[in-house]
DNA sequence: CCGAATATCTATAACATTATAATAAACCCG
DNA sequence: CGGGTTTATTATAATGTTATAGATATTCGG
């Protein structure tokens, strides 16, 4: 590096005292000018905002944070990054937190997500939300998160395990109910449900939502349910596997809800292949409208998570507890039927 | 607060100074015996280690981002987060950056990207990966965070704009030879191309290099070639749109590439729609491997962007750039063919 | 066995902010 | 007009690290 460049580049970092010397003021007044914690007379404002813009000053958030003790910083943790639906959330998420000058650090990836957290203790970070399955990352690490005033929000997919940490729930009750009534107003009472092996609070909970559901608004207590064989399989594949079990199994039905819409897409097309066309012999509903649904053919009708909502919900709670530790919020959210083309009135009972 | 509240949560933020107490020697032994940067003697290091285990004690990142003016951070910008693609690359870099100890920022959502720019630079980001078009960051932004020590990567849809900026590229030329050396493999020689609107880098790019592997893979000069009407519109609806226009002119084709894997899908279903199956009667490949292609029916031969392979390297060569301004990476990845179900022998000359 | 060289360790000064308390200026009303 | 009150500005002390230079202990050849 040369002279001339090296007096650029120091040329090029413009402190707070910098400005305030070319602008005559103290660098207090400077740092007041930015922060808009105190008065200053329009004047000097202005003098100083004149000073900021000639050297193109940017306030160092890196110091700041370190005297505030906020990092106005959030991180996301999640295992399952690439999935369209998970970063629809964080993308309004995101959109949320640039509104009250938050970033958004990801943790994901294939890195074993115990080992973020002490990335994540030493950079200070606000808030987390975490939107992993409860078996990946213990009770213990949470409660040494919120001892290091670490807000935290969870997702459906975890209980509520400290009154410390928020949550944000898709209430698949609500949600279930809803399916079953379209299904009930398009004519369906033989509904069956293909769900996945039942080691999972996400779906046993969909699962435990449609029995009543079928209860209530059906008065069935013993509906037709295929449960997948393998645990954390419920793909294309294992879709197609179970709609074969259903047909096979030679149970009456003229609609099956899936527990997630891979699950849906491989019921439609084990369907086809086994000569039933959807939705004239059968209507097939997913959940979790996630981006295929809407290419699929025929388009998948699927429960959908609202991730719009869903995302700025999250940031919107999480910052309150940043604010206030002593406000955690609890909320839940109902998922929204979306109808596209897999489901039609039911007319041929077999 | 009370007085016990008080003294847990004082309790909770062991400084190094309380560590090095507790250990018997000075604070900066304790830095080195996490920085690394100097020998430390074993059994001093062993009872620094003890004493930090037993204080719960993790380095504040934040004051040593301060102090050594690095953040270990890095950004990434972009104005289609929610796409798949762009969501495995992005794990695939943040899988790479951890790896080093860096954080991945991202800045996407629906906000203005211009108005992040101040915010990486008052955040002391170390680098950017800009991963969007030219036209919605200017030249005159790069050059403001490059001169804040900022270090760029950009991708292949940006000319490369300054000789500081490092960037990653996708050989669409290379590419779409190893398209048309498959389909002339299974022989096929009247290929035609759906482009979409040409003002747009991204497509002109892979409209050439058809057109040059064309020229000099089967010596034609003049393929078929159909071309969107609607800037920035290429979806599925214009696959059919844009495929049934082909169909109607009453050229001679049995194979068809397409921009992309979106109107890949929605020639697939045009042409299912007029009779004419895939890939029986005519084979179809798309560029981009975006997740629908693997589930779609038939599945989508398609040339994939390596997303893993270009995410690491992304952060290889910015990390690379970090470390030594000097080294200013500009590195090519050739696509790779993913064959599947919709390309196949060329029985049918119609 | 002594001075020089080497190997460890440590005291101190940045780093660029904010918060707090202190100062200076202006104002008000008897 | 002058003491108390309010208002606007500023000097100073944190914040928790790393880098640098200085201090202390250890080794070693002559």
């Amino acid at each position: 590096m040369n002279k001339s460049e090296q007096s650029m580049s120091a040329q090029n970092k413009a402190k707070r005292n910098d400005v305030a010397a070319l602008a005559g003021v103290s660098g207090t007044t400077v740092s007041f000018v930015f922060s808009k914690k105190r008065f200053v007379s329009p004047e000097l404002k202005e003098r100083v905002i004149a000073a900021a813009k000639k050297l193109d000053y940017h306030p160092d958030m890196v110091a700041a944070s370190l005297k505030k003790q906020f990092t106005n910083t959030i991180a996301v943790i999640t295992n399952d990054i690439t999935s369209p639906l998970q970063m629809e959330v964080i993308r309004a998420l995101q959109t949320s937190a640039i509104e009250k000058d938050f970033f958004v650090n990801i943790c994901g990836g294939t890195v074993k997500l115990e080992n973020y957290i002490s990335h994540i203790i030493s950079r200070r970070v606000d808030g987390a939300f975490l939107s992993v399955p409860s078996n990946v990352i213990g009770n213990e690490i949470i409660e040494k998160m919120l001892n290091r005033n670490i807000s935290i929000i969870v997702t459906s997919s975890r209980g509520f395990c400290d009154d410390r940490v928020c949550g944000l729930e898709l209430d698949f009750y609500k949600g279930l109910d809803i399916i079953v009534e379209h299904l009930k107003g398009l004519g369906h009472t033989k509904i069956a449900y293909i769900s996945c092996f039942d080691d999972n609070y996400v779906c046993d909970n969909r699962l435990n939502a449609f029995r009543k559901s079928m209860k209530n608004l059906l008065g069935q207590d013993d509906p037709v349910i295929i449960t997948g064989k393998e645990p954390y399989e419920s793909n294309i594949e294992q879709g197609i596997i179970l709609t074969n079990e259903l047909i096979a199994s030679g149970k009456n039905f003229t609609a099956v809800i899936c527990t997630n819409d891979l699950m849906a897409l491989g019921a439609m097309r084990a369907f086809n292949k086994s000569g039933l066309s959807v939705p004239e012999d059968v209507s097939v509903v997913g959940i979790d409208d996630i981006e295929y649904s809407k290419v699929a053919f025929p388009a998948l009708t699927t429960l959908s998570h609202c991730s719009k909502e869903y995302g700025n919900k999250i940031f919107e709670i999480l910052y309150a507890n940043i604010t206030d530790k002593s406000i955690v919020g609890r909320e839940k959210i109902t998922p929204q039927l979306i109808i596209r083309e897999s489901t039609a009135d039911c007319k041929n009972l077999k």
